[in-house]
DNA sequence: CAGTGGTCTAGACCACTGC
DNA sequence: CAGTGGTCTAGACCACTGA
C-alpha cells in the first residue's frame, strides 16, 4: 500500500515524522475522520520532543491533511466539499445553497484506452477503469454534465452502489465507500464544443458555446484517483478562484 | 498610511508581532526586496523570545509578505511574476516562455462612476481613477485585450511613465514606481461578448466565442489596487489552476 | 476534573551565505 | 570568519473540551 517506505535520513526529524504520520494516514491506520493519538503520545512514540512533533503535524495540518481542534485533537480531514466543483462554479440567478440534483446517464468499466492510461497515470496496460456519464440540474434545468473516468481497481465498490443511488456529491462517497481521499485537483478551463448527445441533453444546438472544466484529482499522496471533463452552458455560470 | 495602529492586547503575542511587522511593510519602512534586521534584533527590540519572533516572520512568510533565505536573510516580497495574468493564461501552440508585447490603445485619468467605485471600493466621491486599455501580442496576432482601473490617487506617477513606456508587466512597475505590492487577487472567468472595437483589435466579427476574465487585485492590506476585465480568444487558450 | 492543543521561554547546536 | 536562518530540546503555563 505505501508507496515509498525509505525515509531519507539526512532530512530534519520533523520532515522525517511528517512523511512517515502521511504515510499511516495514506493507509488508513488513521481513518479519515478519526482522531490521532495526543501530541505528547506521538512524541514518546518517535522519542522526539513535542515541539519537534508540534511542527511535523503543523505541516499536515498546512496540507489541510489533517485538522486540529483545540482541547479535542488531531483530527483526519474529511475532504468533502472544500474539493466540490461548486465551490467554484457558479451560477448567475440561482441561490447558490442547495446542490443541483445528479442523473446518472451512462456507467461501465471497461478497457483503459492510451489518453486514459495517460490522465490517471495507469501503470498497468490491461487496468480497467469506471466510465462514469451525469447531468446535474436544478428542478428540469440542466446546468452541468459530466464525464467522469475512474481507475476501477482502487473504485471496486462503486459500480453497485451507483447503479441504486445518484448522489449529488460524489467525494464523500469515494471516502466512505472506497477509502479514497481527495486531496488537490488541477483545473483546467477552455472553450468546449459539445457532442451531439450533450446537446440533446441540455436541450441546445450543438454549437452553442460552452465551458469545459477538466479536473485531474489527486489523493494525499499524489496518485491520480479521478480525471473528468465537464461541459457548463457558457451564458449563465462563472468561475471564481482565488489568487495568491 | 497605516490603517489600524490599534493591536488587540488579548491578541498572543506572536499575532501582535506580525500585525506590527505586516504594519511596517505596508508603511514601507522596509520596502520590497529589502532585508528586516535578523530575527535576534527583531526579538530583543519586542521583548519576546526568538521562538516567538520566529513564528510572527513564519506567518508573514505563508501570506508570501516576506521570503526567508538561509543564510542571508529575511527580504520583503517582490510580487512579480508570480502574479502575472500569463502565469494562469496559457495559450496553445506558443512557447510559453516568451512574454506577449504589451500595446497601449487608451490612457486617461477620470470621473469614477459608481460601478469603478464599487470594485475598487473608492471611500471618496470624488475621487478619480486611472483607466488603461491595451492589448498584448505574440509578433501580430494580438492574444488578450486589457481594460484595467486603478485608483488615480495611488498610481500619481503612472500615467506619465506609461505615455513613455508599454512594458509587457505591469505590477513591477506598480512596486518601484508607485510603492505598491500586489498580494492576491480573484478571478471570475466567463463567457463575454466583444464590443465592436476589441473585435476589430483582435481582428474577428463581434459574435466570436471570447473568454472574459475578471480580476480584482489586492494589496497587502486587503485595499483594492486594480481591477481588470480581459478578453482573449475562445479557441485558442485556457485557464490553468491548483485548488487544495 | 483529566486530557487535549496553544503559547512562550532560553538555550545549544547545525547549515548556509558572503566576506 | 561572523552573521544569518533552521533544528531540536525540556519545560512551564494557559485555554479549551467534554465527562
Amino acid at each position: 500500500m505505501s508507496q515509498s517506505p525509505v525515509i531519507d535520513q539526512r532530512l530534519p526529524r520533523h520532515v522525517q515524522v511528517r512523511d512517515e504520520l502521511m504515510r499511516r494516514i495514506a493507509d488508513r491506520v488513521w481513518k479519515a475522520g478519526e482522531a490521532l493519538p495526543s501530541e505528547e503520545r506521538l512524541a514518546a512514540e518517535f522519542s522526539i520532543s513535542v515541539g519537534t512533533m508540534r511542527k511535523a503535524i503543523q505541516a499536515l495540518e498546512q496540507e489541510k491533511v489533517v485538522e486540529r481542534i483545540h482541547g479535542k485533537g488531531t483530527f483526519v480531514t474529511r475532504a468533502f466539499e472544500r474539493s466540490s466543483m461548486l465551490r467554484f462554479v457558479r451560477f448567475r440567478g440561482t441561490e447558490q445553497q442547495e446542490l443541483p440534483s445528479a442523473h446518472i446517464l451512462t456507467l461501465e468499466t471497461k478497457a483503459a484506452d492510451d489518453v486514459m492510461r495517460g490522465k490517471l497515470q495507469l501503470r498497468s496496460a490491461t487496468e480497467k477503469v469506471l466510465y462514469l456519464h451525469r447531468s446535474r440540474a436544478y428542478g428540469d434545468e440542466v446546468v452541468l454534465v459530466e464525464h467522469i473516468w475512474l481507475p476501477a481497481k482502487r473504485f471496486a465498490k462503486l459500480e453497485s452502489y451507483l447503479k441504486r443511488e445518484s448522489p449529488p456529491l460524489l467525494y464523500p462517497v469515494y471516502d466512505e465507500l472506497c477509502d479514497v481521499v481527495v486531496s488537490r485537483a488541477v483545473d483546467e478551463l477552455s472553450m468546449g464544443m459539445l457532442d451531439a448527445p450533450d446537446a440533446a441533453i441540455f436541450g441546445v444546438d450543438p454549437a452553442t458555446p460552452c465551458m469545459r472544466i477538466e479536473r485531474t484529482m489527486r489523493d494525499h499522496v499524489g496518485q491520480v484517483v479521478e480525471w473528468r471533463v465537464s461541459f457548463v452552458p457558457a451564458n449563465r455560470f462563472y468561475y471564481s478562484v482565488e489568487i495568491r
